[in-house]
DNA sequence: TGTTTAGATGAAGGAACCTTCAGCTTTGGA
DNA sequence: TCCAAAGCTGAAGGTTCCTTCATCTAAACA
């Protein structure tokens, strides 16, 4: 069963013309479209496929089914997004536990606000057994990345840095979910950004073994 | 639009026999374990029925459509959480901010550890669009409970209550969920609480006016 | 006991929509 | 220029599943 949802995922057909690989990119820019514009549950392939210019068929070509569609979409979003974590945990090891902390604060909530509706659209996706997996291997991920981060700190660690890395992410992706579903995002961006570094740094305090005096 | 959602989420019919407030309450614990056992995109009415040990047609007596059905499963849970967060913010009103925080944090999470699998497969209902303006309003009501009792506290707050409030509740959320969807969550249930007692803790000692020597 | 009302049934209507495939068009190279 | 391969089309098949309603059973009450 795991087997075939893995291989049913891969494309059909792999693009070999230039144009097909446009085309592959318009089907995954309508999809989310589709997505923001009338939510998963009335998400269909028909509207996709129309949204992106091209016929099912097409689509089909490209996609095994509809559910691979939406998992590509959401694996697009969350590479986006790890890809900005990783290459803050490759540029600020072995700085100073709060200097990672604050740059990790900045660089996912950016990287997520980057696109407020994509990003909260997704989160439907995300919740369906489908895209729990993806989701949960990219959370994953993104906790050993931070975990290696503050394995490198200047001031050493009391406790493991999984742990660490895990609490500090789990305060972000609930800050910033709370943030993308809020009526107004942008507006209320700054501030909750501040108030995530005050809650980050406040615990990051307690795991760094000789306490500084700041 | 709104209206019309709002006028079909109301029962079909009201039960005046206890024999059908019985079958009312087997329906929405069928939902329930149908939920938990194949998931929200394989869930159908007829399903729920035949777990229910009614047959299709009583179930749309009492519930309009499937999506009345998952709302009034959605709303059901959350009002367990809110139930035992609204005891605590009356039971301690007025006593120290750190205690306030550490109850809560007991309060929350026992709730939603009480019933593992309800909670994690809600969430796939909690996403969805109907889903959503639940989930979302549950939110904002214990917020603003929380922020009422952050208010009593007997020392005097440096902040708004309500960001205050806001912040520790996403962060509850963040970690809760990232709990649930642990592979084993009664493991990690421990250390989880234990760290985000910590994470609080360390917040909230930032938002209190004249620092205590602990 | 008879009548009225509440409650339950489940086959069937019918809409929605995923997916296929036989045939058409375009592209790239010989 | 011409052919083979890649790419595209979209009507139609087929399935799934929501929802209804005519009909039956159980309960309350006089």
């Amino acid at each position: 069963m795991a087997t075939t949802s893995l291989r049913t995922l891969q494309p059909r057909k792999t693009p070999v013309q230039e144009r097909s690989a446009a085309t592959v990119d318009a089907i995954l820019q309508a999809a989310i479209q589709v997505l923001v514009s009338v939510g998963k549950e009335r998400l269909t392939t028909t509207l996709v496929a129309m949204r992106a210019g091209v016929s099912v068929g097409t689509l089909y070509q490209y996609f095994p089914n509809k559910s691979a569609l939406l998992q590509a979409s959401l694996k697009r979003h969350m590479h986006g997004v790890a890809t900005s974590v990783d290459h803050i945990c490759k540029e600020y090891r072995s700085t100073s536990l709060l200097t990672m902390g604050s740059v990790l604060i900045d660089a996912y909530l950016s990287a997520k606000m980057r696109n407020v509706k994509e990003s909260a659209a997704l989160y439907a996706v995300s919740s369906d057994l489908d895209g729990l997996a993806i989701a949960k291997a990219a959370h994953a991920r993104g906790c050993r990345v931070v975990a290696e981060l503050f394995a490198t700190a200047s001031e050493g660690l009391t406790k493991d840095p999984e742990i660490v890395a895990t609490m500090v992410m789990a305060a972000l992706n609930g800050v910033s979910r709370r943030l993308l579903e809020a009526k107004s995002p942008e507006r209320e961006h700054a501030p909750l950004r501040e108030e995530l570094l005050v809650l980050v740094r406040g615990y990051l305090l307690t795991c760094i073994q000789t306490k500084p005096a700041i």
